[in-house]
DNA sequence: CACCGACTTCCGGTGAGCGAAAGTCCAGGA
DNA sequence: TCCTGGACTTTCGCTCACCGGAAGTCGGTG
């Protein structure tokens, strides 16, 4: 067998297949699914003929793929802070109503923010992050918090890292983000001000439990200086609300 | 090679071992998995290590295995209504505001309702449905609805099945269910009794575009002889504003 | 300490899987 | 109409990745 296909097994092509989608090739084609998963045509040709058959890919109409329903089934069971989630739903749902802003419940996986639900807002506020995606936390409300709260190991990791800038008011100066963390834990809490997407601030606050802080809440707005007060206290009364309805 | 194995491929066995996981069975140990996704031990052993290494499982420190963030990424990833269910979030938090009682989005999959989002209200009501369930149409509020607007074919199919009782209120008659279904269509909504749980009631109207009905909304709650009427108009006004925001 | 059940590793035979190549299909232009 | 190019599909024979019996490891238990 020639070149770089030896070796490689039969299931590392499969998740490849799979993990040939991401958010922003949420269709392919045949030949991009084989050359995103490294494979020749006809082998993404028989294993995706048998993903499909399976129900973890769809074939559209029009001949593209998508995953399928069946992984979407599988993806559910998976215990992603599955407590922690179903605890802060009816807390997420206060916030909005209170606010009907857009809502965050996010936390740390390794040196980046996880965004496990978000309830969007209805005003018009550019907003980026979605379940499942994952953004940085040196320029996100949640993720300030959250890093924060992190291991000193974490933050030295992310405050050493390259702060790359996504807009003129991402914070990129290592001292400058280190004494805005320390603000957050003594305060209480983090905000953001157009440093992920230009018109989109943010506030947020730690969940903390017994094990210390396990999750963040925030909130998105177009603009904080007039409602940021207001903002803290209902995320306050939230995240308390949420550490004593957790185990 | 001996006996049943032969004949299946790699590809198969790999899924077999993703669809081993179900409602009821998050969490399976090595041998559990083996049997259920009909492997060997040795097979499945080295089949989820590379599972496993990929993220599709995750062995937890028991030694038990579950769906992995990987899969989870994947799943959320899946094209399962999206534009019905973007749309309609914000409609569904309106009217669990108007409501507090626990409200679903659900669509139909062949002879089954399909759950795409619930907003678990905080009154204490039996809830068995989650995102991801499937359910009868027979016994549920969004089933009936669905049900009633489905092509005659699958209506025929429904009926002439075993209609199983899960509760004394269950409608097992299919000369009643029908006639039932007729009123949800002049009335535009259908209700249930403590039909699929005791203790639950519920109310539930379709959602119509010009392509016909493509969803429901419903609402769940203890007791529906009081405020029957006013949920309907909450669920008719939500169900007006997703119809118009469809595209 | 022997036993048990569950998991892990080893290893030789073999058939599932690989990709080159040929075939099919469709859309767009001459 | 025929040609052309691109994308997908199917065939086929060689070969190496995979399978599972068997043996090894490990922690718990009577």
């Amino acid at each position: 067998m020639a070149g770089g296909s030896a070796g490689r097994t039969v299931a590392s092509r499969v998740l490849g297949l799979i993990g040939a989608f991401d958010a922003s090739h949420r269709r392919l084609t045949l030949s991009e699914l084989a050359a995103r998963a490294d494979l020749s045509l006809p082998t993404a040709h028989r294993l995706v003929a048998e993903l499909v058959e399976w129900g973890a890919l769809v074939r559209d109409e029009d001949g593209t793929y998508a995953v399928g329903r069946r992984l979407w089934d599988a993806g559910l069971l998976a215990p992603v802070a599955t407590d922690l989630r179903s605890v802060a739903a009816p807390f997420l749902h206060d916030l909005y109503g209170a606010t009907l802003e857009t809502v965050h419940l996010a936390v740390r996986e390794d040196d980046h923010v996880l965004y496990l639900e978000t309830l969007r807002g209805t005003r018009n506020v550019p907003i980026v992050s979605s379940v499942g995606s994952r953004l940085p936390m040196y320029s996100t409300g949640v993720g300030k918090v959250l890093l924060a709260h992190a291991p000193e190991d974490v933050r030295t990791q992310v405050l050493s890292g390259p702060l790359r800038p996504f807009t003129r008011h991402t914070i990129t100066t290592p001292g400058l983000l280190r004494r805005q963390l320390d603000r957050v834990v003594t305060e209480g809490y983090a905000t953001t001000a157009e440093e992920m997407t230009l018109g989109a601030c943010s506030v947020a606050v730690p969940i903390t439990t017994s094990a210390g802080v396990v999750g963040a809440l925030g909130i998105v707005v177009s603009d904080l200086r007039r409602s940021r007060l207001r903002l803290v206290s209902a995320l306050k009364v939230a995240s308390q609300g949420v550490s004593r309805a957790l185990p």
